[in-house]
DNA sequence: TGACTATGACTGTCCGGTCAGTCAATTGCC
DNA sequence: GGCAATTGACTGACCGGACAGTCATAGTCA
């Protein structure tokens, strides 16, 4: 948590800070992120950081929740609950990649709280990264069995984990530069993504997600 | 590439100095891994090892490239090149289930390619690591799909990108810190892995693979 | 003896965190 | 309104620890 003095700074100050410590962050890793760097980029004094911040560990825990926080508000915010689970599946999917293009530094924060040496931070932040997501789509599944659109065979918890696990997949590929190459790797594609890569994408996963959930 | 000297030392020196390094890499990824450290755990003097490579991140490319062999042999040494896809993805991920759980550090290394800092380690390493399995995987559908084991409709590299997806996911989540509480989270099992989690976890997968790729 | 390997103290650099002092804005007093 | 006092945000030089890489010397073996 930051001091109380990070809230009464100006407003555009805070999002200066937090837009470029996620950037930074996501650019170099935790471990490599300077904070002098950081308040260069940001346009205040390293002197001032400490002012809002206890430490830089303080720093990034925050910078990380804000992110998670602004990608569920992305993501989620404009989704209606009584759409059906295809449907939301699909919102999920495009607003997620929608909104990833634009600030693929979220995603690369979350990527790295699995990265070697941030044990201390997975411990911390995983359950509470996960289980937003986790319960919304056991809930789903489970609401929408009891309406006939999911069969009712499905193990509710493997299915919800593997619609996640497919959603990680794609996303990550967007926007790590690993599984970026290994995407284009695999489907044989050059250069930069345009809608035409990213549409079979879609489609081909969520194929796969009716094939798992829906009834016969 | 290590320098010659590496392969005129002891054996036994310099498997003990190959095994230390992998595990201290992924314990603590590559920047915050201390060459003293090693060093000591290794039972060797810092400047030895810069007798054996150039600089740090020499030695970090050849225990990486090092681990992928090692992994590679363990999942496909055994492998008859005849059976159909549906064993052989069976047998790898059984296999590798297996060695990964013997051998963490091999995946974490993997894993770490992809994390923040790393890109100039991506841009080197992700395609070698990813062509062997993605042509391996491409040849083996088409293979199969003229013998009549695969469905004839489906898009060659998609599937082979799924398939690989899939892998990833499951023996990701048997090891990192985070995705084993992200298992753990979605699943609701406490407490360590077990065959009774493990199996489940196997046919769930496999079976969305047999759903992808067998005929109706 | 000579060719090669082993060693660890040393060096220069980098970076998280500190702190003594500055300065602008706000408050309180006449 | 004008002035002084107070507050608290701002600053960057500085400190100490960590760590990659070096090198002069010691050790080893043929």
């Amino acid at each position: 948590m930051p001091k109380e003095t990070f809230f009464k700074i100006a407003e555009d100050k805070r999002e200066r800070l937090l837009r470029e410590a996620a950037c930074l962050f996501a650019e170099r890793g935790y471990n490599q992120a300077d904070v002098a760097q950081l308040a260069s980029r940001a346009g205040v004094a390293k002197g001032s950081i400490y002012n809002y911040f206890e430490s830089k560990e303080d720093l990034y825990l925050y910078v990380c929740r804000d992110g998670m926080q602004r990608s569920r508000e992305a993501i989620y915010g404009d989704m209606d609950p009584e759409w059906d689970i295809y449907r939301q599946i699909e919102h999920i999917f495009r607003q997620g990649a929608r909104f990833i293009q634009g600030h693929p530094e979220y995603l690369i924060l979350y990527a790295n709280i699995s990265s070697a040496g941030m044990k201390r931070f997975s411990e911390q932040m995983s359950l509470e990264v996960e289980k937003y997501t986790a319960d919304h789509l056991k809930r789903l599944i489970r609401r929408d069995m009891q309406r006939g659109l999911v069969r009712d065979d499905v193990d509710v918890n493997f299915a919800a984990f593997m619609v996640n696990s497919l959603y990680i997949i794609f996303i990550t590929s967007l926007v790590s530069s690993h599984f970026k190459i290994r995407l284009q790797e695999y489907l044989e594609i050059d250069g930069d993504f345009t809608d035409a890569t990213l549409e079979p994408l879609i489609q081909g996963t969520t194929d796969m997600i009716n094939n798992l959930l829906k009834p016969v």
